[in-house]
DNA sequence: GTACTAAACTGATGCAGATCATGGAATGAA
DNA sequence: TTCATTCCATGATCTGCATCAGTTTAGTAC
C-alpha cells in the first residue's frame, strides 16, 4: 500500500454527532455568545437541536421555508447558489463555529441559498423564533450578531468588487489568500488549505471554469508560490500571491 | 430658449437642508423606526444632525475613520468602490429614508465604501455611539436593523451570482428592473427611472463598460422594450427584460 | 503489484465583451 | 444664435477566458 500523498487530514465520513461537551464548548466559541456565562449559554443550550449530515448532503435548498438557524459544531459547509448553466456559484465556504440559514425575522421568508455539507458535519439548529426570543433577551448578542453580518456584508461587496474589475488570475490568487487565512495550517508542503479543495471548488468560488482554474494553479506551481495536488493546495510564498491580487486598501 | 427634452425631474443643485417637518418626517420613515411613537421619534431626532451636499460631493471615502451613521431625507447616493484601473464600482443606489455608513459597533473601524451625492443631499448623521445606544435601548429597532443588513447581504449575494453566471445583456435588463422598482415612476414616456442615470453609472452597476451598456440599451430600445434618452431611461416592457433576465427563483 | 476511477492537466478553437477610434446630438453658457 | 461640453452611438479590432476534446496522474480497491 502506497503512502497517501495528500496532506490534507480531515477524514470524517460518517454522519456525525457531537458530544455534550463539544455543545457547549462550540457555543462558547461562537463570537456572538462568547461573552455570555456558563449558565446562560447552559440554557441556550437547551434550545438548540443537533443534526449530523455527511459529506455532500445537503443541509436546505433555497427556497425552503427559513426555519431554522444553523450554526456548524463540526465539519465544513458551502453555501451556494444555483445557475441556470447548472453550474453552482459559492457564496461562502464556512468552518466550526459560523451560523448561517434563517436569520431574518419576518415570518414568511425563505434560504436564499442552498447549504451542502463538503465535509461530514454536526450542526447545531435553532428555530426562528428561539433565536429572535434570545436576541431580544441579550440584547449585546443582537449587537454582536449586527456586526457579523455586517462583516459578511462588506465580504459580500469585495467580492463584488473583484469580479467587477478583476482578473481570472486576480481572483484565484485572492481567494486562495483569503482560504488560507480562514483555514490554513502552517505544514511541512506550505501553509496547507485544510479542506478537501477540488479545482472544481475553487472554480465555483471565482467564477471560472475548472480548465482556466487549472491552468492558473499550474502556473502559480511552476512560480513556485504554491505546491498542490489533488484536492489540496498549499501556499508557500503567499506574499507573490498578494502581490498579483492587488488588495484594495 | 429651446425646449427640454429629458422627462427626469429632479432638479436640486444646491446643497440641501431640510425643514424640521422634512427632518422628522424621514425618521418616521425609515423602516426601523417606524414602530416607534411620535415622542420617541422627536427624542431619537435629537441625536441626529443634518448634513448638506451638492451634487457630485463625498460624504466620505473608504477608509475613513467610521464615525457616523447616515440616513438619506432627500436627494440621492450612490456607494462604490474604486478600483486600481480608476473605474468605479458601484455597489448601491440610495434613496431618501435608507441609511448607510459606519453600522459596525467596532470602535476602530473605518468606512468600507466612498459615498457620493449624485444630486443635492440632504443628510442626518448619528454617531455611532449615539446609534448603539439606540439600539440598546430599543430592542425591536435593532431587530429591524439586522433585518435590514440581512436583506443587503441578500442582495449582494444576488449580484455576485449575476456576475458569475450571467451576460451583460441579462445584467443590464437586471438592473434596470431593479432601477425602476426602486425610484420608477409612471410617465407618458414609460416607467421612468427618475435619477439621472448616464451610462456610464449604468456600467459601473454591471460591470460592463460605457460602450457595451450602450449597445444593449440601443438593442433593447430597437426591440421596443424601453424609452431612453440622455441621462435618463424609461421602461415601456418590462415583461421583456424580465424575460431575458432570467431572474433565478 | 494491477486495474479502475475521478481529478487534474493541456491543447485547439471560438466568442462575448473590452478597447480603440470617430462622428453626432443634447444641453448649458455666452 | 453660436459655441463648448458632455453624453451617446456605433464601427473595427483585439483578447481573456470559455468551450470542446483528449491525455495524464493520483488515489483507491483488489
Amino acid at each position: 500500500m502506497r503512502r497517501r500523498k495528500t496532506p490534507v487530514e480531515i477524514e470524517l465520513t460518517e454522519p456525525h454527532l457531537c458530544s455534550m461537551d463539544l455543545r457547549l464548548h462550540i457555543l462558547h466559541e461562537v463570537p456572538f455568545f462568547s461573552a455570555l456565562g456558563h449558565d446562560q449559554i447552559a440554557e441556550i443550550n437547551q434550545q438548540f437541536h443537533e443534526k449530523g449530515f455527511q459529506s455532500g448532503d445537503y443541509l436546505y435548498f433555497s427556497g425552503d421555508p427559513a426555519e431554522s438557524l444553523f450554526i456548524i459544531a463540526e465539519g465544513r459547509v458551502k453555501l451556494l447558489r444555483h445557475a441556470t448553466s447548472g453550474k453552482d456559484v459559492m457564496l461562502d465556504l464556512l468552518v466550526p463555529g459560523e451560523f448561517f440559514g434563517g436569520l431574518s425575522t419576518a415570518s414568511d421568508s425563505s434560504y436564499f441559498e442552498t447549504a451542502q455539507a463538503i465535509t461530514s458535519v454536526c450542526a447545531l439548529t435553532v428555530s426562528r423564533e428561539a433565536f429572535r426570543t434570545i436576541l431580544t433577551r441579550y440584547p449585546d448578542v443582537g449587537m454582536r450578531v449586527l456586526d457579523l453580518v455586517t462583516g459578511r456584508l462588506e465580504a459580500a461587496h469585495a467580492t463584488i468588487h473583484q469580479l467587477s474589475s478583476q482578473s481570472a488570475e486576480q481572483r484565484i490568487a485572492f481567494t486562495l489568500l483569503k482560504l488560507a487565512d480562514k483555514l490554513g495550517e502552517a505544514h511541512e508542503v506550505g501553509l496547507l488549505i485544510q479542506t478537501p479543495l477540488s479545482r472544481d471548488e475553487l472554480a465555483e468560488m471565482t467564477a471560472t471554469t475548472p480548465e482556466t482554474t487549472s491552468r492558473v494553479i499550474s502556473q502559480f506551481q511552476r512560480d513556485g508560490w504554491i505546491n498542490t495536488g489533488r484536492e489540496w493546495i498549499a501556499l508557500t510564498d503567499p506574499a507573490a500571491l498578494l502581490e498579483i491580487a492587488e488588495i484594495p486598501t
